[in-house]
DNA sequence: GTATCTGCAAAACATTTGCAATTCT
DNA sequence: AGAATTGCAAATGTTTTGCAGATAC
């Protein structure tokens, strides 16, 4: 994990965003759970304590987070877009039994026939059964 | 690309899967074009000859077909699912200029972290620009 | 006081489901 | 005829959009 921040609204600051109440509880929900949330999950949590929440708004913000580059997407599977406040390069594990997603260390593999091609983004998806399922 | 298929219908029976005429045809759609296609576009160029055709056939089909393990679901974006009939392992680049996806050549990585893990699925996906839109 | 941000409601899409009609053997 | 396949229409679920009210500087 890169990240150490122990100043949420600083850090959004850094990234040319301005800390709101909402956005910083929903980047203190990223990085405090890491579990790769989606939407829903990070919505149902933080209705709890802010009742006046809304999707929009959770929406807007990861939107926002993904493009100043603090947050990226996990397309892992084709019926729910994920998160992650952990930009750097790694491999996502899903497992289909319980649906969770592990991270995992790899190195960046050597890459034939793009010679020539600017490359920006990389993911690197495994699906399979856990240990702890198995 | 690891298939020469000169018979989708024996291709298709090999694979326990009846080749009916839609089948047929939407294998053959995607041998043929090799784009990594959606469903949608499957459907608007095969309903050209196929006036009946509906796009509920071409979800069924594709639907049997990765489940027969003869397709395999491209997620690389988060709002359209995409398909390809090559299924051994190789990865994928989108063009987020010209939204075309280009397959390449990679050596499988060595992975850190998932022993006790059973991996039943690979997927790489890069983003950036092409070699042609640069 | 002006910009921005939030959140409701509606719209837009992609995908799935239920079921009746069609096709195949 | 019986079983499987197709395709329409409706339902579902996720994400986006338009806009009005709230908030921040």
């Amino acid at each position: 994990m890169k990240f150490k921040i122990d100043n949420v609204s600083n850090y959004l600051k850094t990234n040319d965003i301005k800390p709101s109440y909402q956005r910083v509880k929903i980047f203190e929900y990223l990085i405090k759970h890491r579990n790769h949330p989606t939407v829903d999950m990070i919505y149902k949590e933080l209705a709890l304590e802010i009742p006046t929440l809304s999707k929009t708004t959770v929406y807007n913000t990861l939107k926002l987070f993904v493009e100043k580059n603090i947050v990226i997407v996990i397309n892992i599977e084709d019926n729910e877009t994920r998160y992650d406040a952990d930009t750097s390069f790694h491999g996502h594990f899903k497992c289909r039994h319980c649906n969770e997603i592990y991270d995992f260390k790899v190195e960046m593999p050597f890459i034939k026939d793009l010679d020539g091609f600017e490359v920006n983004e990389y993911h690197f998806y495994l699906k399979g059964i856990c240990k702890g399922c198995k």
